[in-house]
DNA sequence: CTGTGATCAGACAACGTTGTCTCTGGCGCT
DNA sequence: AGCGCCAGAGACAACGTTGTCTGATCACAG
């Protein structure tokens, strides 16, 4: 800027006026001072511009894979709005490692951004507190934040699980097994609680062993799909490792007079009858017939992706109900039905809590649900 | 660090050691140094020791779509190595729009990074001279750069699309179609030259009518498809567009003289016999029957999830092979045969470039290519 | 002819660091 | 005892901007 300055023959400040567009330059030296930064290429530097004013045009976005379909389309619908505002994203991922999600927040806030996206890993984001507390709006996404003050975008598991639920009641299942990640994750326990609830919902109580949860990996959805699609009266032998130490609570019914639907089972699987399930249990009785399920809901992308790589397998391919859409679900046989989340509104919507927020940061914090979609291609029938 | 400096009773100089880790603290003293940071919550500014010290640990990368699985994947790659050098990534989007690629790339030079990973899109990235002359490394990825010095790094279009030609014809096919895109795009064109040269090697004259190139739009897929699919001299009259404005160089031969094996194709299929079909073109004479293709060749992700959504409604449907792995592209039936592009050693060759270069700036600008690899799935038999 | 704004331009400090230089004791050496 | 030397610590300037204040020039009205 000063070379640019005494090229043009001006003072420093007169070509800072002209590069911020500032009123009170004459339209000479408008001219000379334009001529002089294209023939020296002269370009602003930012981390001073930054330092002096304390504007940064900075965002900063912490997700788990910035690789995952789900946070790049987050990412994308970030970055469309921030440059449109004329701010850039710096991006990073956290592969679920606690201690990475700290270095990579910490050093995204070393560079003073405007504002901090986060979907959250650790159990608590305490370790921000001292940039909180200077100021930093943090927006939590897909999971919500502990220890600090945050707004939060998260997508409406509740509905979306019922809506699977519902879909899969009204064609007939009754027996439908669960495939859920560890539920150490938000999203997992909140999705799997929908899930018994959805079920309650239609007087269905819950089957407890056809639940499954744990981290992803190829062996144990082997297993769990092995037992669910096994399970059940005429294969129960075939499948010793059958709901191993969850015993109980299965084929509720919403009344207990319905109990003696419960009965007549032979087979190794608990029989205990449980009254009184259900939030608004229809007054007619749903029995639960026990046996493999005859439908299957997964509970994130990964999980259904390794789930439909095995079905072909397995003894026999059950309805299915995927959380999160998946790029070709429209083109494998049958089409799968999914839970899409809205991603573009998640990101979006960060956006527009931080707008907020920045215009009255004493605002208490926020909370969002996004709603999600059933988008049914029939492979739920 | 001027209020951890007073609460630690040093000099500031002092502070900035202790975060620096730079030698020459006392015990003591240090201890108390560290006290205070803890205690007031301390982050060391990185805009005003970028701006003091020109380090800047920042790296910008500009690309296609970051919610775009390949670049996705090229991201990640950037962004793991980025974190274990301890840098941070600056991302953006340029949605195949040069004013776009010009604007977003300039606000990251703008911050100043240490380096620039850009998958280009404009016809000339001169537009960065100032910042290239200034010592900013640029590295060039999926398309080369024009106008600038910048490291390239580009998969091995030639050796997929010959691999992918190969496998073809390897399965009996000698009527392949292609669709490509628009050919104002670098890899297009490279890929469709490599079509015709891999043909050629086999001793196939490409048909010009068969060979579509444009945007990737579902109509002008859907036109292509059902001109090759349902083309040739039984089915010509079915499709009156077949090859508008395209027809010369049809059925050619790699010798005149074998025009006439073109004729007297009546059914479909092909018929002609094909001598000595190796590596080396032999020198007799490989007649190119008409008709409708039965392969086809997408040459990229949306083309090929564009075909696939549209194969179901078309006369038949042929062997296909496309550009660049698809999610899921295991599970559709039948499995989906693909050119792979390996984005992850994309991503790490870039940093590679970036390494070799920050160590000795007067490089001469280099070029990798990255091997590609075909996934055989059954969708090309 | 002078006072009054308005317009344009420059001087200066400050943002939070770090690189360079200097200062101060205390130590071991001759 | 006098010397140099080193570790430890501080003073100061500078990185490239921008915010605030002040100064210069000019047209115009009184």
């Amino acid at each position: 800027m000063k070379d640019v300055a005494a090229q043009a023959g001006v003072a420093l400040k007169t070509v800072s006026r002209v590069v911020n567009g500032e009123p009170g330059v004459g339209p000479g030296t408008l001219a000379r001072v334009e001529q002089a930064i294209v023939e020296l290429g002269y370009r602003r530097n930012e981390s001073a511009r930054q330092l002096r004013s304390g504007r940064a045009g900075t965002l900063a976005m912490v997700v788990r894979d910035i690789a995952d379909p789900f946070f790049a389309a987050i990412g994308r619908a970030v970055e469309m709005t921030a440059h449109r505002d004329g701010q850039v994203v710096m991006i990073g991922s956290t592969h679920e490692d606690p201690k990475r999600e700290r270095e990579v927040a910490l050093a995204f806030c070393a560079r003073r951004p405007d504002a901090l996206i986060l979907a959250p890993i650790a159990d608590s984001q305490d370790y921000l507190h001292p940039e909180v507390e200077a100021g930093l709006p943090v927006v939590a996404i897909d999971r919500p934040a502990h220890g600090i003050l945050a707004d939060t975008v998260l997508s409406d598991n509740v509905g979306g699980i019922r809506a699977a639920v519902d879909h899969l009641v009204g064609h007939g299942h009754r027996v439908i097994g669960y495939l859920g990640d560890d539920p150490v994750v938000y999203t997992a326990r909140e999705r799997v609680d929908a899930f018994r609830a959805a079920l309650a919902r239609h007087g269905i109580v819950p089957d407890e062993s056809l639940i499954r949860l744990a981290a992803p990996t190829p062996e144990g959805i082997a297993r769990s799909l092995g037992e669910l699609l096994g399970a059940g009266p005429g294969a129960a032998g075939a499948v010793p490792g059958a709901g191993p130490g969850v015993p109980g609570a299965l084929h509720g019914t919403g009344h207990g007079s319905a109990a003696l639907s419960g009965a007549g089972l032979a087979s190794g699987e608990p029989t205990g009858p449980m009254s009184g399930a259900g939030t608004e249990a229809p007054a007619g009785v749903a029995p639960v017939p026990a046996g493999p399920v005859t439908a299957l809901l997964t509970a994130n992308n990964r999980i259904t992706a390794e789930v439909l790589r095995q079905l072909p397998g397995m003894p026999h391919r059950p309805a299915l109900i995927g959380f999160d859409d998946l790029e070709l679900a429209d083109l494998i046989t049958p089409g799968l039905t999914v839970i899409a989340q809205d991603a573009e509104g998640i990101g979006r919507a960060a956006m527009e809590l931080l707008d907020t927020r920045l215009a009255d940061p004493r605002l208490p914090a926020r909370e969002v649900r996004i709603p999600t979609r059933l988008i049914v291609r029939g492979s739920a029938e």
